[in-house]
RNA sequence: GGGAUCUUAGCUCAGCUGGGAGAGCAUCUGCCUUACAAGCAGAGGGUCACAGGUUCGAGCCCUGUAGGUCCCACCA
């Protein structure tokens, strides 16, 4: 019945074969279903662009376990997939590979640019899915979307249309982050700040009509000057008092400008005087709003000065600012340059210097939609783990501020308002009306700008169930459940989708977010391109396979922190598959044409019911940390099981069974239902985070069930408690350990095998032993074993072991050094005593016997009691001595 | 300027609601014990950053200090 299994676990083996059939059988794909329960996860959408990199890998990882463990527990999981046009990404691609072909962007015209773009999604789009499977995703590829496919497009043109009918969509002038090399607008949202050190140019405006007398401002960006509206003092500075009100005179454009009063200049900051320039600068906008000055734009979209900069004109920003500044010190009125490091915004993704521009953009109001938002967090309808990511979450919405949404960029979502070129009429629809309907006129031009990319990935969790259509799948899928990613896009996308979801479906998107970290090198720096210092999660495939990755991935880390990736640790991983697929083979060879037996009760040994026993509670456990989301901690404990449990104890302890097959049928039976049945729990409760090699193993194992990705998810079973039993082994684990010690300390062989005896008054105690004889018999290389209430017969000079409750005798006389022996037990004499010390301590203070629960009190008698007892077996052993 | 987070064994990190310091890797010592040397058995190694406080009891809670990382923010 079984197959045969390598000696080695390779996972190119069996990773494409199994991830094959899985798909082939439909075993991801999931159907509304009332007879069962909807769990839902949409997959952030990747960018087209996107290689698969560690977040990704993190990020898939942890859905595909949350999924693939729903889905054992008898949920309909879907794990919704699809790819994110990326607006800015993807332009940049294109234009990139054009350009290598000689052919520019305009000149293609914005059809012939758009049907590149598709082209390109076509070719390259599909890309990363495949790499997605690579890892063993199981989601449901058959219901695989794009933000940009029509239903996509048809939800964002609904939204917003909505919205703008509601008055939340407007379309204004007003201050805009502009990417002078992109020539788009961004959001907020989109800009980095970084500290850059520059100088603070202080510059002397003369006052109009006093001669000799100037007003000196500081300013980080000279070139701005053209732009100048206004000087502003605060209205509480003693020294500028008497100037507000008088004009200035502009350096080098005879432009003259008055001096105003605002409360926002810090009078201990700089001069005291600051240069308005409402059109490039945000705060100067504000001003200027209050003080009804002139926007005057003097800065291209390509960040070159226009005619407003007189001679400068033509001049790239920076360009002009050296000139300016050159000139401005032969007129005398630079005053002194210092250095001065100052927060400068850029662009996230190409890291050019934005340059603030008043602009007419379509902006998003948020005052308003946000409210169900932050109330969702705030009474727990949505939970953001880890906890504190609340926090980040208030502050952005707390401040929150109109969402910028157009770009000037011809892949993504076209803003669905049109024009009348007669009279100017907008109307904002699905399709272009054709004629205007205020004045007639024949033909209307749709707003050249697309949307912000997150403008569609804000709707992913319903949009890709149909919506607006009132589908069955959005009705029985919606709200999802699991929202899984990384904490740097929380203000991108999370905190969008959920007003989006509250705001469309009067209901939040789902009901947790699970965040995690970023997957750092080994030295702890962020993985980037330009570093070089990336690992391809594929190469790291290949070399170890799919379960190993994910194994890495999972473990050793809290909840949202960030992770340095080692090979080490992928090899470790690769370990314990190995080890999981060793122990499998050995179990299975053992199978080999055998019949196995259901046994009962009694003919199950102690060890049997032990490892029942610990299996149950691990699953009880695993499944506990994984309604708490502790992927890692399940998992360890599933390795920590297998590994130490299963393998080093419990396979070892049945070896002595499974070898006498012939002598004791009914032993080696019971021993062996147990390897099996234990093994298939195990693999189960492995196979969320490690999937190809339990379905491997499980396939090869049984013949009843096609697969473990559909079996039923291991439960705490009342008829596999054992409480006594695992007391039981607990012992003989001690004394095991306990000769196991002994002897390396005193170099003996394991070929050497001893005479065992076990000297206790505690009757139930022998019994235990007397019983259990076969678990340790091998283990603690014995030739005999004695189990008595005392010493009688042994020798004296036998090498004793005190373990809890009981002495053990081991008769190796001729290598008895007696002052090693001395030396052990007074070291473990002195280990004793301050186990006593500090038990008394806590026993003789009053206020922890009246104020700790009781069960700590009794827990730390019943330990005292124990090393009593110990202690007077090594004082005896001593005292012989 | 506001906030988050980290500081635990040589390295990387766990340590849930406070009750005898853990893992992996590395190191050392034995073992090719017929599942696994990608293994087995054993060992060494930590004033849990520092200083106070709360508590019968603190790695864990509170306050402060130092250092690191990150996010947010319009000081020209």
């Amino acid at each position: 019945m079984s197959k045969e299994l390598n000696k080695t676990y390779n996972p190119k083996d069996i990773e494409d074969r199994l991830y094959r059939k899985w798909e082939d059988n439909g075993y991801f794909h999931a159907k509304a279903d009332r007879s069962k329960k909807p769990f839902t996860i949409v997959m952030p959408p990747p960018n087209i662009t996107g290689q698969l990199h560690m977040g990704h890998a993190l990020d898939n990882t942890m859905q595909d376990i949350l999924i693939r463990y729903k889905r054992m527990q008898g949920y309909n999981a879907l794990w919704q997939p699809g790819t994110d046009h990326a607006s800015i990404a993807t332009e940049v691609k294109v234009i990139e590979a054009l350009k290598e072909q000689g052919i520019d962007k305009a000149e293609l015209g914005r059809e012939g640019f758009l049907e590149k773009c598709w082209e390109w999604k076509e070719e390259y789009g599909g890309r990363i899915i495949k790499q997605l499977k690579k890892l063993g995703s199981s989601a449901d590829w058959e219901r695989e979307r794009f933000t940009m496919d029509e239903g996509c497009s048809h939800a964002v043109r609904d939204v917003f249309i909505k919205l703008f009918d509601k008055g939340w969509i407007y379309k204004g002038s007003r201050i805009v982050n502009w990417c002078p090399v992109c020539k788009t607008s961004i959001s907020d949202a989109e800009v980095e700040h970084e500290e850059q050190d520059g100088f603070f140019w202080h510059i002397n405006y003369p006052v109009v009509g006093e001669e000799d007398r100037f007003v000196e401002i500081a300013t980080t960006r000279p070139e701005t000057l053209f732009g100048d509206t206004a000087v502003a003092v605060n209205p509480e500075d003693d020294r500028y008092k008497d100037i507000i009100g008088k004009k200035l005179l502009l350096p080098t454009t005879g432009r003259e400008i008055p001096v105003i009063a605002d409360a926002y200049v810090d009078k201990e900051f700089g001069t005291g005087c600051v240069k308005i320039t409402p059109a490039h600068d945000p705060n100067d906008f504000e001003v200027g709003k209050r003080h009804n000055l002139e926007e005057i734009v003097v800065i291209n979209d390509d960040a070159t000065m226009n005619a407003l900069a007189g001679k400068y004109k033509g001049m790239d920003r920076y360009e002009c600012r050296k000139a300016l500044v050159a000139d401005l010190e032969e007129m005398g009125l630079l005053v002194k340059v210092e250095p001065h490091s100052h927060n400068v915004g850029t662009h996230d993704r190409c890291g050019t210097t934005v340059e603030p521009m008043v602009k007419q953009q379509w902006f998003v109001k948020m005052d308003e939609m946000i409210k169900p938002a932050v109330e969702g967090v705030k009474n727990g309808e949505i939970e953001l783990l880890p906890k504190r990511m609340d926090k980040t979450y208030f502050n952005w919405t707390d401040n929150i501020r109109d969402w910028c949404i157009s770009r000037q960029l011809w892949w993504g979502h076209r803003i669905p308002a049109y024009y009348c070129p007669k009279c100017g009429h907008m109307a904002v629809a699905h399709e272009n009306p054709n004629t205007c309907p205020k004045c007639g006129h024949d033909g209307m031009d749709q707003d050249p700008d697309t949307l912000d990319t997150w403008f569609s990935s804000a709707l992913w969790p319903f949009s890709t169930l149909g919506w607006p259509e009132k589908t069955e799948d959005l009705d029985y899928f919606y709200p999802n459940d699991v929202l899984v990613t990384g904490y740097d896009i929380i203000f991108f996308w999370v905190i969008r989708m959920i007003f989006s979801g509250y705001e469309q479906m009067g209901k939040a998107p789902f009901h947790t977010v699970l965040f995690h970290g970023l997957v750092r090198d080994s030295q702890g720096r962020k993985m980037s391109k330009s570093l070089g210092n990336g690992i391809d999660p594929l190469e790291v495939i290949d070399k170890y396979g799919a379960d190993a990755l994910r194994l890495t991935l999972i473990t050793g880390n809290a909840p949202g922190n960030d992770m340095r990736f080692y090979w080490e640790r992928v090899e470790a991983s690769r370990n314990f598959a190995n080890k999981v697929w060793n122990a499998s083979r050995y179990i299975m060879m053992n199978l080999e044409g055998m019949e196995i037996k259901t046994p009962s009760m009694e003919e199950l040994h102690t060890a049997d019911k032990w490892i029942l026993s610990k299996v149950n509670t691990l699953a009880k456990e695993a499944t506990e940390n994984m309604d708490k989301f502790e992927l890692g901690i399940a998992v360890q404990k599933v390795y920590d099981f297998i590994w130490d449990e299963f393998c080093d104890w419990y396979i070892e302890i049945t070896k002595v069974r499974t070898y006498r097959k012939e002598e004791d049928a009914a032993s080696a039976n019971a021993a062996l239902w147990t390897l099996k049945t234990v093994l298939t729990e195990a693999l189960k409760l492995l196979h969320p985070y490690m999937p190809f090699i339990t379905e491997e193993i499980f396939c090869t194992l049984q013949s009843e069930e096609e697969t473990i990705m559909l079996a039923e998810w291991p439960k705490f079973k009342e008829e596999w408690n054992f409480p006594a039993e695992e007391a039981a082994i607990e012992h003989c684990k001690d004394l095991v350990k306990g000769v196991r010690n002994v002897r390396t300390e005193m170099d003996v062989p394991p070929s050497r095998k001893a005479k065992l005896f076990l000297v206790s008054e505690d009757k139930e105690l022998r019994e235990i032993f007397e019983k259990n004889k076969e678990v340790y018999v091998n283990l603690a290389f014995t030739s005999e074993i004695t189990v008595g209430a005392d010493k009688s017969g042994i020798e004296d000079n036998a090498v004793s072991v005190v373990i809890p409750g009981a002495v053990v005798y081991l008769p190796l006389e001729d290598l008895v050094d007696f002052e090693k022996e001395k030396e052990r037990l007074t070291k473990e004499k002195e280990k004793l005593e301050k186990e006593l010390a500090r038990s008394k301590g806590m026993l003789s203070n009053e206020r922890f016997l009246s104020n700790a629960k009781p069960e700590k009190v009794q827990e730390e008698k019943d330990k005292l009691a124990k090393y009593q007892q110990m202690m007077a077996q090594v004082e005896e052993r001593l005292a012989q001595m």
